[in-house]
DNA sequence: AAACTGCCTTAAATTTGCATAAAGATTTTA
DNA sequence: TAAAATCTTTATGCAAATTTAAGGCAGTTT
């Protein structure tokens, strides 16, 4: 799950930011009104949480130039106990949610998996192909021959495969989708992780291997024999 | 995909310019507001990256200048920290992207994706002529008798055909757009794709075939009989 | 007809991209 | 705080993609 965090009061955004990575969340930070716009409207982030006071651009403004363009993403908006009034502009301009500050923060991740749901609802909570299932809750990767458990990257990695059934995925888009734009880790990370889930997939017996296509990508298909 | 790169500092540009070309990139690079009006509005580039700090016309004006006529080429604009005000003023006068600097180069490199990526979804995926299918998703060729994988090289070429039926298309053009400008590669390594490509075709039986012109270059037709 | 030019094809040489192992760095857990 | 798990980089080998090189053929010029 990628979200865009938009706060300007950096104590409050590295906090933030922390716990939502601790919770399994890709999230990239910005600091102003102008960046959130420019990130947003990019339209790969499962979830927006935008602060309205920003530097450059108020949030409301950013939220109505997305939607202007069709992104999509839900929005959650972030007030402060004086501006009240704005969330019923916000909620007009499109939000899916508002929380006031200050607030808890598991209200704060209660509200974005509400708001995430409705996409998630979509997808199974079991992933699976082949004789081979994946867990979204747990995180494990069952097959004829046993249960592995996979760490965070291996998991985002293959998920995006098994929801995307043999359609071929650049190694660009992992690295965006689950490293984050503004990431400087290498490119040959991914192959790493590739290499990571056949060894993991053929200890589990699994009938469904990874095909890499050079230059490319990488795509997940069920063994033919 | 070729792109226009206006930036003053010779030693950035130089840097910019190099990795760009690693990824399958043909720049074009200009050091001065005029120049990159100039060329811009030639309108052929899939993008334009323009710095705002640039010696005859700010990036800005050249913007402005570039939609108001007409030219709809997607552009990236790069601002330092300073002038961070001039980004909205970029995005009003009709800039798809900003990014300021410094700026890590897998970031640049994936804003540029997603502004092409738009232009990109108005293309078709799939390319037909005859009984005969190209994909731009896997770079599969299909025909009657089968599917093959096309090389990076391959595909390349055969899309440029395909996308200008039976227009003759020069060696040179071919270089020109695969190849970049100042590649030193023989002219021969074309010959080398087309034999390539002529034999994947009659492999997978298609009704095209690949008509060289003396002295010219080629074209793709439909075989007639 | 001989020499030449432009293209075709195949094979060999080179470069590049990916697979994997292993080590280093960082974070989590006990 | 030590141990374990996870994440990332580095190194090496291998195979595919790309490029160069070379011999052949057909049409053109001399």
């Amino acid at each position: 799950m990628r979200l865009l965090l938009a706060e300007d009061e950096k104590e409050l955004s590295n906090a933030l930011c922390a716990i939502l990575k601790h919770n399994n969340y890709s999230v990239d930070a910005v600091y102003d009104g102008a960046d959130a716009y420019a990130y947003g409207r990019m339209g790969d982030y499962d979830g927006i949480i935008l602060d309205i006071m920003m530097p450059k651009m108020n949030g409301i403004e950013v939220l109505k130039k997305l939607r202007a363009e069709g992104i999509s993403s839900p929005v959650l908006i972030l007030t402060a106990k004086s501006e009240t009034d704005d969330k019923i502009v916000g909620l007009d301009a499109g939000a899916d949610d508002y929380l006031t500050k200050p607030f808890s923060m598991g209200e704060l991740l209660a509200r974005i998996r509400a708001m995430t749901r409705r996409k998630a609802d979509f997808a199974p909570n079991l992933l699976e192909m082949g004789n081979t299932k994946l867990s979204r809750e747990t995180f494990d990767l069952t097959g004829p021959d046993g249960t592995l458990r996979l760490s965070s990257k291996e998991f985002q990695l293959l998920e995006m495969m098994m929801m995307n059934k043999s359609q071929l995925i650049s190694t660009e888009r992992f690295m965006e989708k689950i490293w984050g734009y503004d990431s400087d880790a290498e490119i040959n990370v991914v192959w790493v992780y590739i290499s990571y889930l056949r060894k993991k997939l053929s200890q589990i017996g699994a009938d469904i291997e990874i095909k890499a296509t050079r230059g490319v990508g990488y795509s997940l298909e069920e063994k033919t024999k």
